[in-house]
DNA sequence: GCCAACGTTGGC
DNA sequence: GCCAACGTTGGC
């Protein structure tokens, strides 16, 4: 069971739009990084939802529903995309400045390879970043 | 709006 | 196969 973090700009796709919607196929992905990631998800594998862009802050949790499978987006059949649900919306949003404020994140993909829109959490990270939703 | 980081493209 | 030019993402 592995954690992730997969980027959205709130303008486009928000946590808000996710739990209307129930689910949704995670789409779009156009780099071979983050495709790997999305490959390497399993069923039932959690990740914090993030606003990019606008908001800049986790705010909520989802769960994948369904593993990497043909991108519908894409004609070449060469990308891949995934399903996820809401599991649920963090007590208290946890902005990029104070992930990046907190010694234990320092290493924290998000904050290293800040243009990738999948990137894989640490266990350690996850619990670190679930305290700071705590207040 | 600017810029840094990074990926992609195309000339050689 | 190298590298300059260009495009995109996303933070500031």
């Amino acid at each position: 069971m592995s954690f992730w973090l997969l980027k959205s700009e709130p303008d486009v796709y928000s946590f808000d739009d996710l739990l209307r919607d129930g689910e949704t196929i995670w789409d779009g992905v156009r780099n071979a990084q983050a495709a790997n990631n999305l490959k390497a998800m399993e069923i039932g594998d959690e990740a914090f939802f993030y606003h990019s862009n606008t908001g800049k802050e986790a705010v909520g949790i989802c769960r994948v529903t369904a593993p990497a499978g043909p991108d519908p987006t894409d004609a070449t059949g060469r990308w891949v995309a995934v399903k996820v649900a809401p599991v649920r919306r963090l007590g208290k949003p946890v902005s990029l400045a104070r992930m990046k404020a907190e010694p234990a994140l320092a290493d924290l993909q998000l904050v290293r390879q800040s243009r990738l829109s999948v990137v894989p959490v640490r266990p350690e990270e996850r619990d670190a970043i679930l305290r700071l939703s705590e207040g």
